[in-house]
DNA sequence: TGAAAAAAGCAACATTGTTGCAAAAGATAA
DNA sequence: TTATCTTTTGCAACAATGTTGCTTTTTTCA
């Protein structure tokens, strides 16, 4: 057997160490908050998802699949990062809002959403200047009054316009 | 100068003898609307542009790229499609609607919109079972109050769950 | 009808998303 | 800790969707 000098990674047991004792540093400590939210949610820990969801934590707005290829510094196959946002929608963790414009973007669930259920209702800002997607979790979605024949389900709504930070002061 | 058997087609005296005379017969009478949408606004009168907008016209939902690509016969290049409808949402006479899956869908403008702006107030349903994205075009969309900081352009509201049409009859 | 302008068609390319499979990494239990 | 099984990743190849430049055809207009 050899001695100290490792060769390989220390395998899992960093993670199962951070998840027992809970340690203080913030790098630990954030380290945690993602594995334990892939462990609620019964997913396997790999350093693409850790890396994924970090991004959606760290980040106010939503993301689209090429901003997280961006951002994830060339580290991860494209096919992981669409492979890995799929489980994450699957699971309940994030979900995706709608744009006019080709680009699926996917921001963090912040209600109780569920495997294969998601209960968002809250409406989406999409900001002209800077183009950045906010989910506003404090503005319901209204009742929509539909015409007879039609029966609704889930009520999206998008609202384009000018965001907190791009709004010009009055002078 | 050869005689009577025409070689080529008659070109677009056909297209003025319909706009100054308005005949009587259905098939041109459509044309005839066509013809008169487009000119409306100033674009050159073209086989792709009227058998596109007959397609919107024939239709009661909306229409994604694809789907026009396969009922137009396969008659028109792919590009054209894609420039066609860049020309009628650049015009006013189609609008986008924003879906959840990366395909955006078009569908006919019906309030007075104008090159460069839309006025759409009406909102969207998307059938779950048909897949149909219709323009519920007397149903407007409601004010939504924002939080401190933002300000509202467009709203755009689309509604999922079950058509007029799709609606099981109670037995 | 003929010339200028506009649009269509074609080819080539760019981007985005999907699938199958072998290799690598993570989970699990002795 | 290690052996083993399972899951995930990366790769390659492919499919679908958009885009751009250029030539040919069609439309418009005088």
């Amino acid at each position: 057997m050899p001695e100290n000098g490792l060769k390989k990674k220390p395998k899992n047991l960093f993670n199962n160490f951070i998840v027992n004792i809970m340690p203080k540093e913030t790098i630990i400590k954030n380290n945690n908050k993602l594995i334990k939210l892939l462990k609620q949610n019964s997913l396997s820990i790999t350093d693409s998802r850790k890396k994924i969801l970090q991004l959606f934590l760290d980040q106010d707005g939503a993301l689209a699949h090429g901003d997280i290829e961006k951002r994830a510094g060339e580290k991860f196959d494209r096919v992981t990062i669409y492979r890995t946002l799929q489980v994450f929608v699957d699971k309940g963790i994030i979900h995706t809002i709608p744009t006019a414009d080709n680009s699926i973007r996917y921001a963090l669930c912040k209600d109780e959403c569920g495997e294969g259920h998601h209960h968002d209702h809250h409406i989406h800002f999409v900001c002209d200047n800077c183009n950045t997607t906010y989910c506003l979790d404090d503005v319901v979605t209204p009742e929509i009054k539909l015409p007879k024949g039609y029966s609704a389900g889930h009520v999206e709504v998008v609202v384009e316009g000018i965001c907190k930070n791009c709004k010009t002061p009055v002078p």
